[in-house]
DNA sequence: ACCTGAACACCGTTCAAGT
DNA sequence: ACCTGAACACCGTTCAAGT
C-alpha cells in the first residue's frame, strides 16, 4: 500500500506489477510454462531477475496472479449473463454458459489449465465467477450445499478437461503424438473395448468432449432438481 | 531389451528399474513431488545422479512410471469387479466403483494426481482400468463413442477433484490455511452467494465432494441411457 | 556393465551496494 | 525508491573415465 505503487517520486519505474504480469502472460503463449523462469521475464523486461521479487514475493505469486487475469474473461461473462438474464432464463442453460466462458478463458493462454491448477487465486475474477455460478442455482431452488459442490464438480471437471485437452494439443506439435502413442499401446495388448473405441478414444474434437461431459453433471443436476420456490 | 536387465554377469547392480521406482515413490510420499529431484532420489539410493539415466532415460520417464505403477491398485479393482459380476450387476454401480478406485489410488500417494496429471501412462494398469470402465458401459448398451467419452468425463473429473484435494490437504498443515483464505477473501468483497454458501464451500468433506460430483455424472449418463440390447 | 566425477547450462531467491 | 551485481543453494542431463 506504500512502496511499488503511489506517487511518481524520482525515476519512472521500469518494472510495474501490471506490465510484469502482462509481459508474463506474453511469455506464456509465446514459450510455454516450462520456460517461463523468472531470469527470462526479467530479461524481457529489461531488468535483472531479483527486480521482479519488489513486485512479486515469491513466483507463485506471480502465478497466482496470472490465473486471477486469466478468469477476467469469465469473471465478465459471468457478469453479463448475471445481469441480462437477472432471474429468469433457463438455470441449465446458464451454468452451461458459464462453464463454457471458464473454459475458454483456460483456453486463452498457453498452459493455462496448468497455471490455474497450480495456483489457489482468489481474487475478484474467480469469486465473481463462482458467486454468479452459485447465484444461478440457488435462485434455481438448489440448496446451499448442492449449489456449492455443483460449483466444484464443474470447475474441477473444467480444469481436468483443459489440462488433458492443452497437453493433447502441445502433443500434437512437439514432443510426440499424442493419439499415436495411444493408438500403439493399444495394439500391443488385448483391450478389445479400447481397440473397439479407439477412434472415440483418439478423436481431436475437444469441444465434443468438453460438452459430453458437461451435459451428464447438468443433466445429473437437472435430475435431482426441485422446482424453485413460487412467487417472490 | 539388453543392458540393463538381462543376465547378472559382473558385479551385482546397486540400482534396477523395480528399486528406483519404489525408492522414489517413498521419497514422494516423504516429502513431496517438489523435494523429488534426481540428485535426492540418487542419494537415497547412495549413488551419483547421472547413474539414474541408466534406468530412465529423463524425469519425466520416471515419473510415468510412478503414474503407471499408481494406477495398479485401480486397475486390480476393476480385474476384480470384471471378473466377479460379470455381465451382471448394475452397470452404474460397477462404474462408480470404478471412478472411486481410481482416486483412491491417487489418494494413496502424496502428491499422486499431481504426478499423474503431469504424465502420460499408458500402461497396463492404466489401460487395463480404462478397458474395464469402457467395457462396462458397452456391456449396459451405450454406444462406443459416449462409453469413451463418459471414461474421459469420469477421469478428467478425478483427476482435477483429487488434484485440488491434496493441494487442500498440504495446504491444511504447512503453507497457509486454504479454507481460511477463502474465508477471508469472500469476507472482502461484496459476494451475496458465496457468502451464504460458505460453509459448504470450506467443507473438508472431500470424499463426499467427490461422491456429489460423480452421482451427477452418472445421473446424467443414467439420464440418456438406451436399455441394453435384450438376449446375448 | 555399471557407476563416478565433473562439468554444462541453467533455476528461485536474497541482499548489500549503488544511483 | 528502484535496480544492479553477485552470491547461495540448488536443478536436469551428459559423458569421458575408471573399475
Amino acid at each position: 500500500m506504500s512502496s511499488p505503487s503511489s506517487p511518481a517520486r524520482g525515476r519512472p519505474a521500469r518494472l510495474d506489477r501490471a506490465r510484469t504480469l502482462q509481459t508474463a502472460l506474453d511469455l506464456l503463449d509465446q514459450s510455454g510454462l516450462d520456460a517461463l523462469t523468472m531470469r527470462r521475464l526479467a530479461d524481457a523486461m529489461g531488468v535483472q531477475a531479483g527486480a521482479l521479487y519488489r513486485y512479486f514475493a515469491t513466483k507463485q505469486d506471480l502465478l497466482t496472479a496470472m490465473a486471477e487475469r486469466m478468469m477476467e474473461g469469465a469473471a465478465e461473462a459471468a457478469a453479463t449473463t448475471s445481469a441480462a438474464t437477472a432471474d429468469g432464463g433457463d438455470w441449465s442453460e446458464r451454468l452451461t454458459a458459464l462453464a463454457r466462458a471458464a473454459r475458454s478463458a483456460l483456453l486463452a493462454h498457453r498452459d493455462g489449465a496448468r497455471v490455474f491448477a497450480g495456483t489457489h487465486a482468489t481474487g475478484e475474477s474467480v469469486l465473481g465467477f463462482a458467486d454468479a455460478f452459485v447465484g444461478v442455482l440457488r435462485k434455481a431452488g438448489f440448496g446451499d450445499d448442492a449449489a456449492a459442490r455443483a460449483l466444484y464438480t464443474v470447475v474441477n471437471y473444467t480444469v481436468g478437461h483443459t489440462l488433458e485437452e492443452q497437453a493433447a494439443l502441445q502433443a500434437q506439435d512437439g514432443d510426440q503424438e499424442g493419439a499415436g502413442a495411444l493408438r500403439d499401446a493399444v495394439s500391443v495388448g488385448t483391450y478389445p473395448h479400447l481397440s473397439a473405441t479407439l477412434p472415440a478414444l483418439t478423436s481431436t474434437d475437444f469441444t465434443g468432449l468438453f460438452e459430453f461431459g458437461l451435459d451428464l453433471i447438468v443433466g445429473g443436476l437437472r435430475a435431482r432438481h426441485a422446482p424453485p420456490p413460487t412467487g417472490k
